[in-house]
DNA sequence: TTTT
DNA sequence: TTTT
């Protein structure tokens, strides 16, 4: 049993890319999410790195940028890999099961749109078709 | 929001501290949680760094040992850290907020017990007053 | 163990009580849930009971209405009984232990407001200091 | 957003039925899942009514039995029906989506089982082929 | 650096 | 109608 589930802001604008191997689309995003207590009274937040595959990482990629608010359901993973000075890295990110764009809106398009469905602000739209095609590593 | 619910094995013992400033009892440990759909079919697993403050992390350190089954509610925590090379890591990790032990039995008192409540074996315990006094540093 | 995350509506708007003996806060709305896959493609949904105590009642209150979104974190209660029949009635529904507002507007405001922090549309608010105190039963 | 996740023991024995329509196999069952605080100091528990489908309803048929302790991640479901007297009934339940199995036996094996695997107690084991192949209604 |  |  592996489940996780965040409600954020996205830190920058997505930057979709495709697997060398079968073209498959991924985004690696970070969520910053309120913590809900904070030692002194400062806003504090957790920035939680989220890996988007398939066909929510171009929908992730077309609608959300920074600033906005998305929901993120999915599972942590562990990996690792070998940094440029040699020493082992190890990496824990969330893989997103099914994603929720709670507010819309892409740096690309105006702050807040252009395109239909943004006449009802936070609507809201789930894609979940994302069964992870884990068929070669994340390209960066 | 930030919810994680975890079921897996410690990779080893548990290790319980306390921190410097107030005495706060935590540990830290590594679950191994299997993958639920692996590329080829061996077994896989993410190994998940959880923190666990408080009551908790000494109930853990006292029943649970490596390869024990244990569930964990929490949430995700990042943090960065000076290493000794000058760089900065970021850390993603569990914080524990509630554990629930699937099974038992401490290292120390053999594998599968000496302590009340064993003979009825996978019967459970929660500890969920774990309230974390988040006051120093994890001290280690 | 015993979590649940829910996104969804309001279908009405929200009506606070206070428990006879205590006076304690509570209101019970329910959310309309969009599901994920549908047997045909119409929109689909489920209209989950969600029970709201203390302070949390108090604010989903006076920010939230009719058609709002909000996220509610909480766990599935069961409780039973007698109905006007004289037959034993069982009754599913979740107890939020925290609520966050993904839209705001109250009825009585307008649609969109009319207080601070509407400027701000989908900011988001969290509500967590909700101990359920469960002193007394749901007054209706 | 609907998510669940369960950690109980099964109040009776799985009974496994099939659709009338496809023949797919479908299990209800009850778990009691122990609540964390009650009121006074003496166990209490939720009992919340679970579907399962396809394979995982006939694993749970075959390897559970009353009593033993399962997890299951899923989502709740909300429907009405018509009762005998007329009236609407409204069902609360949650559809599982995953099942673990953190105790294993079934009665006609006797309470520790007969078959293998059963030498490691509380191995677990999931189950998760489980896409709900929504044809009929719940034939019962 | 990993568990069954 | 409830489990350990």
């Amino acid at each position: 049993m592996n489940k996780v589930v965040l409600i954020g802001r996205l830190t920058k604008d997505p930057e979709l890319k495709y697997t060398p191997g079968s073209g498959t689309a991924v985004t690696t995003i970070t969520l910053a999410v309120d913590r809900r207590f904070s030692k002194d009274n400062q806003r504090e937040a957790d920035f939680i790195p989220v890996v988007i595959w398939g066909k929510s990482a171009e929908s992730t990629a077309q609608y959300m940028s920074k600033g906005k608010l998305m929901s993120v359901a999915g599972r942590i993973q562990t990996r690792s890999y070998e940094a440029k000075d040699g020493g082992r890295r190890y990496v824990t990110e969330v893989v997103a099961e099914e994603v929720k764009f709670l507010e819309w809106g892409n740096k690309t398009q105006g702050q807040n749109g252009g395109f239909a469905g943004n006449d009802e602000p936070g609507y809201g739209a789930s894609f979940d078709d994302m069964t992870p095609i884990d068929d070669g590593d994340i390209p960066f």
